[in-house]
DNA sequence: TGTACATCAGTGAACGCGCGTTCACTGATGTAC
DNA sequence: TGTACATCAGTGAACGCGCGTTCACTGATGTAC
């Protein structure tokens, strides 16, 4: 699975690695991104903060890491659901419903991984592209479950400009040159949509307000096929 | 209009509240709310660090000051939009539409504004809860929109249990027993389509993937009456 | 199997910085007679 | 109008803390002959 043999030190380094994104994962979860500091960590696993510095060349290189490694879990539960729905006796592809079950079952394990990627952005730093990959995997198994729905077509002229936009501009579905405009449309939807409400969800709004996120949820994920 | 005449103290006293505010949203807008900081925002109003305690009783009290105002500034821009409608030749009440485009050139004007309300949770803090006030006039203006529009009612089974749950906590829609619950329904997928579409341009997702930020949402917005 | 050397993990001290907040104090502004 | 007093804005020093990061160094682990 892992490429070359590993040498006990290049083995011994990963772990450290990791353990050292474990820690920065529990410390995201309990005072945000913006707060994560490597001397911390550091203190955490018994050792001086410049020690980290073998392992990281600074703390916007963990970030990024951090980043990678948390679109890399979402694109492996969306893949795992592909795996499974096209194992299980039932249809070849997961359904629509859920992949957002997926969604939001992820977004819920750990809030802050999830506002990591989709909320404010991390003041004075920018993503590098190269997850850009990650991503379209991850769009793929979308748009296949979007094309599978059979969309409707747009009805309304807004609608129809939008998927006109989307074919002309469809890097970001990876290697799906060939997805129907209203799967794609569909996808974007669904991206968007579901993040509206799951994050509202997550930052408290909904509670504050006595409503209950998962039913609310649900009625956007029905909305979605229904048009 | 300002309830008790000022002595020149009070009135002094203000405007250095003023000004720190004014120079907070500055910093915010740099380098995001989690960095905001007194002695920064001291130095910058030429005065030193420990003569802001005189204004505010700490960090905290600071932000909730801002978050506060934030709301405010949402809730005057809704209200002007209801105001211009009534005064107006036009229809008697805002519509959807011109609602959606004043929430977009809120947020567009100010993006770490937008994101220090709808964003990932500053944290440690927790807003207080005198600003549900404050956002119940808004939802009232949204409201009165929306009942305007006549919203179909639901068509799936999980929309029409949104709308009797919506119909049981109908609080935070402020004074409007009388809503009818298609209504409430229709201004809660505005509030959270929205929010989906808008933070995720304000994050700058879509420039990533070479989307027109401004088309979707406005087909977001279409496709909020339509069903 | 044993020795000489290179590699590399981790330490401790240091640099320069900024933070929130408290406290005793100065000096200007307003108030009362 | 003038004087005595109270109020209050702002200062500077200090406390204790944490941050990212560099650097010279020690000591253990692996490698080559």
């Amino acid at each position: 699975m892992t490429g070359a043999t590993q040498t006990p030190r290049e083995r011994y380094r990963q772990q450290v690695r990791e353990e050292v994104k474990e820690k920065a994962w529990q410390q995201i979860a309990g005072s945000g991104a913006s707060a994560l500091s490597l001397n911390a960590i550091a203190k955490q696993m018994g050792m001086s903060g410049p020690a980290l510095y073998r392992y990281f060349a600074n703390r916007d290189e963990l970030i990024t890491e951090l980043i990678r490694d948390a679109y890399r879990s979402l694109a492996d539960a969306f893949l795992a659901a592909a795996a499974a729905a096209a194992g299980g006796g039932g249809a070849d592809r997961p359904g629509l419903a859920g992949l957002a079950q997926v969604l939001r079952r992820w977004a819920l394990e750990d809030p802050h991984r999830y506002f990591l990627l989709y909320g404010t952005p991390v003041p004075g730093y920018h993503a590098p592209q190269d997850v850009t990959g990650i991503t379209s995997e991850l769009m793929s198994v979308l748009l296949d479950a979007c094309a599978a729905t059979g969309p409707a077509p747009a009805r309304g002229a807004k609608s129809a400009a939008v998927e006109g936009h989307l074919a002309d501009h469809r890097e970001w579905a990876g290697s799906h040159p060939d997805a129907p405009p209203p799967a794609l449309r569909l996808a974007l939807a669904f991206w968007s949509r579901l993040h509206g409400v799951l994050s509202l969800e997550l930052a408290g709004h909904f509670t504050g307000m006595g409503l209950d996120p998962a039913l609310l949820f649900e009625a956007e994920v029905e909305a979605l096929s229904a048009g």
